[in-house]
DNA sequence: GTGCGTTTGTTGCTTAGACAACAAACGCTA
DNA sequence: TAGCGTTTGTTGTCTAAGCAACAAACGCAC
């Protein structure tokens, strides 16, 4: 959610980064719980009440941190403007299961944030895969209602598989996404056949 | 010298560190000449108005790095309130060598940087000579005066022979700083009799 | 429960930083 | 040396950060 300032300004740009790091430290040290804001503040060389500024709370603070991390993780390998081919999904699910696996679950979070985190992660899938979806359906005469359940559940199946994980996890990350997207697409193919003519799928491709 | 505004302000104390940190990064990749205020403000993600709160100029900027990190060294290892020791005198040399050696002249300065920046150590130099002299003189009956010539002459001797040192020069920091204060204390006590009895350099007492 | 220290948000006022625009000085080369 | 782009300081206006003080909520022991 964030609050309404000036984002260009780089005053803003500077404390926003200087907060973010300074929590994402204090996260590698003690539990989400057992931080106050002026445990942020002190270690970000920011006054308390700046804080409020730029977050809502603690909460917001931590939804901030870890969209913006997954965004950019995202961007760097991906495009919204592009259709929903395996080859894309598979990245997208691999970068998901590297981000939760390390990024996330190393700092052993409570049960509670957990669940609630997940729903910022389920965001940003969801953003892709219907950004993808969109693409894809310029050449079919899909309903877009269909569209957006469709976004949903590939959103909550990835999700839920990369939470499942964790660093012990048998089965390598290529491996686990190759399986999940398959999934995922047979699942698609089957459900809407007027897709699978753009979903790049050879094996299961239906002439 | 710097400006005056709130030093306590913990922006300004961040806003110093920042344009400190930022052109000691510069001074390792171009010369001092080819740094233009802008290159500092802009690493620094500070506006370039906001540098001229803060410092007159990129000379005034170079003297308070410079001069901080060597109060910095000075501070950890010997005190202001001391008396005028074989010892201290040795320590003080070894820091000002080392610093000479290794912090400033691996930076390569121009010529004329190097002998403006040489009145910034001898200043600090100066400070500290001059203080355990008084504290010295608690004991003695020494003019004031004397006693700055004394602290400048001490001064500059060190300074000089540390910038006259180079990274491979073939005697030891150590044992060249041994040198230098042997010759040192040996003509201050020759010069001012009353003073041997709190020099503590036992090979040279005139009991 | 009652008290007590801590943490949380919020507010009004002060100070520092951002920015654009300016004149002046500099450095270059034609 | 005349012209031109760059760098240098300076200024006035606007916005963000610092700070102290506050009420409210929380946690916790007694």
């Amino acid at each position: 959610m964030g609050k309404s300032v000036n984002g260009n300004d780089p005053r803003v740009k500077r404390t926003r980064k200087l907060i973010q790091e300074a929590f994402a430290e204090l996260l590698m040290e003690k539990r989400f719980q057992a931080i106050s804001i002026q445990d942020i503040t002190d270690r970000a060389t920011v006054n308390r009440a700046t804080f409020y500024t730029h977050f809502i709370d603690k909460y917001d603070l931590l939804d901030s941190l870890m969209r913006e991390e997954l965004q950019k993780r995202l961007a760097a390998q991906l495009s919204l403007t592009a259709t929903l081919t395996e080859e894309n999904l598979k990245t997208l699910t691999c970068i998901v299961f590297d981000y939760l696996t390390h990024s996330y679950c190393q700092l052993n979070p409570e049960k509670d944030i957990k669940e609630w985190f997940s729903s910022t992660v389920r965001d940003e899938l969801q953003m892709y895969v219907l950004s993808w979806l969109h693409y894809t359906n310029r050449t079919t005469d899909i309903q877009p209602l269909y569209l957006e359940t469709i976004a949903t559940m590939i959103s909550w199946a990835i999700c839920g598989a990369g939470l499942q994980r964790d660093i012990k996890y048998p089965i390598p990350i290529d491996e686990h996404a190759e399986q999940v997207v398959t999934v995922l697409l047979e699942g698609v193919i089957r459900t809407l056949p007027g897709i699978n003519s753009v979903v790049n799928k050879p094996d299961n491709v239906q002439s």
